[in-house]
DNA sequence: ATAGTAAATATACAATGTTTATTAGGAAGT
DNA sequence: ACTTCCTAATAAACATTGTATATTTACTAT
């Protein structure tokens, strides 16, 4: 049956090209400006369309996010060449936030918007969000196999770092950083992830 | 001329009214349920009406954060207490957290979601808001003073404990904690705090 | 009492997410 | 080959929202 097959290739190649519209979209001119209407008028179809392919929009986002996730896990994944958990945590650490502001609308979906996992709540949970978070506690778990943070749980020490991180990503990202003169902005979150580091270093 | 004086407290009184229906309605069913209609019912005026008392929504938005922040440097106004100014960023610590958790819809407004600022750009542009800062930054200053944070930037060391704390806020209120169970969260984040707190002081 | 001004409204418009009802074209059954 | 059926797509419409235009109402000043 190889119509079947067609059909469900063609369902695909629409969903594919609906993501890559919106993504394309988002990049271009914001989330809140990318419209259904607006994804349609690109891909050349009717709004109504873009409903025979995604339940709503909560579930493009949500499909968006997810793609993010497949592309922040790989930054990670290719951060694990040195020997040195310390140094592995560190650029998780750098990696971490370039994916961020190389990826803004991005990291606004994964991790800032409220989120828009309405759509498919709780099947297919959560692995790839799951996979950067256990990337980062192995890194940890392999640091204080090495005798660092000392007296520490590996679960409190990622998630501290993690929060750190986000949160300068979260302030700069938010215009949250007002009081800092725009153009010291980058040096400052620099001198400060140097502090960071150099302090969990020296535990 | 007591006419155009109570005109003006009329519209002040409108004013107040306005906002602080639209905090209500705020609590009650978060910022995006909040309409321009919804706030005109329940103030039992028309939609329009609103629009002779603050240019858009925007505006309404902003003067909310505004009022957040009052609220906000209130709290760490009473955190000076100590002689000790360790324990007074603990304090601060504390109080933050308590802030955000109490009221996380003025939380959203003020540090979160996408800043109402159009509104007012500049102009009183943001003493409000550098005041919470300021009060973190000089006890940060009496710290090093006393000895605390060698070699380190008051500044970089401020915006660092900004940083993690707002993220952990910005997690939690965000739900993306979801890997860790939910009971655990309210404690992983005081483990969190302890081990940040506990270095900053033992640096 | 009349004219003018300020407050409030009814109505309408545009953008957006989404739904209902309809059409067109290919697939399947006889 | 003809008919039936289904699927993809659409047009049109609806509801909600922020906001603007035009009008009415009520108070103030002359």
């Amino acid at each position: 049956m190889g119509i079947s097959e067609r059909r469900e290739r063609e369902r695909q190649e629409m969903k594919t090209k609906i993501l890559d519209t919106a993504t394309k979209l988002i990049v271009e001119k914001g989330i809140e400006k990318t419209t259904i209407r607006s994804i349609a008028t690109a891909i050349e179809y009717s709004p109504r369309t873009i409903y025979l392919y995604f339940k709503d929009k909560d579930e493009i986002l949500y499909a968006l996010s997810k793609k993010g996730f497949q592309l922040f896990v790989q930054q990670f994944e290719a951060a694990q060449s040195s020997a040195n958990p310390m140094d592995r945590l560190r650029d998780i650490h750098e990696r971490y936030l370039r994916f961020a502001f190389e990826n803004p609308a991005l990291y606004d979906l994964m991790f800032i918007l409220n989120d828009p996992m309405n759509a498919d709540p709780v099947k297919d949970g959560w692995e790839i969000g799951l996979k950067g978070h256990s990337i980062l506690r192995s890194t940890v778990d392999a640091c204080i196999e090495e005798g660092h943070f000392p007296g520490q749980d590996a679960a409190t020490v990622a998630f501290t770092l993690w929060s750190y991180v986000h949160g300068m990503v979260a302030l700069k990202l938010r215009n949250r950083m007002r009081m800092y003169p725009k153009e010291q902005i980058d040096q400052i979150i620099l001198d400060s992830s140097e502090m960071m580091l150099g302090l969990l270093e020296r535990m």
